[in-house]
DNA sequence: CCCTGATTCGC
DNA sequence: GCGAATCAGG
């Protein structure tokens, strides 16, 4: 892979919203964060243009002269077609910049039919046991890739899900690879860690 | 150990 | 210019 100028910008662009070099490598592919850090090095870019971007260039308007050769100005472009290049410069409002750049168009199907309970019991708590089924399905098959590891075999960085009743032989941890500061799994902690569920049907 | 970016240096 | 290896942290 070489660095065209579709991966230049690219790289530019997630540079510019704080990717890392790795997910930015990743994206790309065919690279390792290596070359991506390496590059952005080579650019000089290293410098990452966050928070106060505006300030900076208040505070150092460099008078510099621009070598930049503009291919796009030297043809007279007839508005034939509004090819928007999504390159903004020297916007004199300071931008707020969105951290969440997911342009993920994600159709939020209401594919919600029904709550199915969690089978298992919940370490954090059983209390509002409404999973969704996605989630449920993942945690099912990852169980059957789960190392199994016995209490001792557990480490920092070992999925702590417990399956199956203590009480019995059949209980093991899952024992994958957690996610990065969560004690689970990323299947695990996508059924541990649920986002509040309107829990008021209380009994009353 | 996982991750991060920074730097070096042979290619 | 490129990027793996290495360094230096978190």
């Amino acid at each position: 892979m070489s660095w065209t100028d579709e991966r230049v910008e690219t790289l530019k662009k997630m540079w510019g919203e704080g990717q890392s070099a790795s997910q930015i490598a990743k994206e790309l592919g065919g690279v390792t964060r290596n070359a991506v850090i390496g590059k952005v090095h080579r650019l000089g870019l290293s410098n990452r243009t966050a928070g106060a971007p505006a300030a900076a260039a208040a505070a150092k308007p460099e008078p510099k002269a621009k070598p930049a050769a503009s291919k796009a100005e030297a043809k007279p472009k007839p508005a034939a077609k509004p090819a928007a290049e999504p390159e903004a410069e020297a916007a004199p409002a300071p931008e707020s910049e969105e951290p969440a750049a997911a342009p993920a168009p994600k159709p939020n199907l209401p594919a919600r039919k029904q709550i199915i309970p969690a089978g298992q019991p919940l370490p954090p708590q059983p209390s509002a046991n409404e999973i969704s089924p996605e989630a449920l399905a993942k945690v099912s098959e990852i169980e059957k890739k789960a190392k199994k590891i016995g209490l001792m075999e557990l480490t920092e960085r070992t999925c702590k899900w417990p399956v199956g009743d203590p009480a019995t032989d059949d209980f093991w941890f899952c024992g994958l690879p957690v996610q990065q500061g969560k004690p689970y799994c990323e299947a695990h902690v996508g059924v541990a860690f649920q986002p509040m569920s309107a829990r008021r049907d209380r009994r009353r």
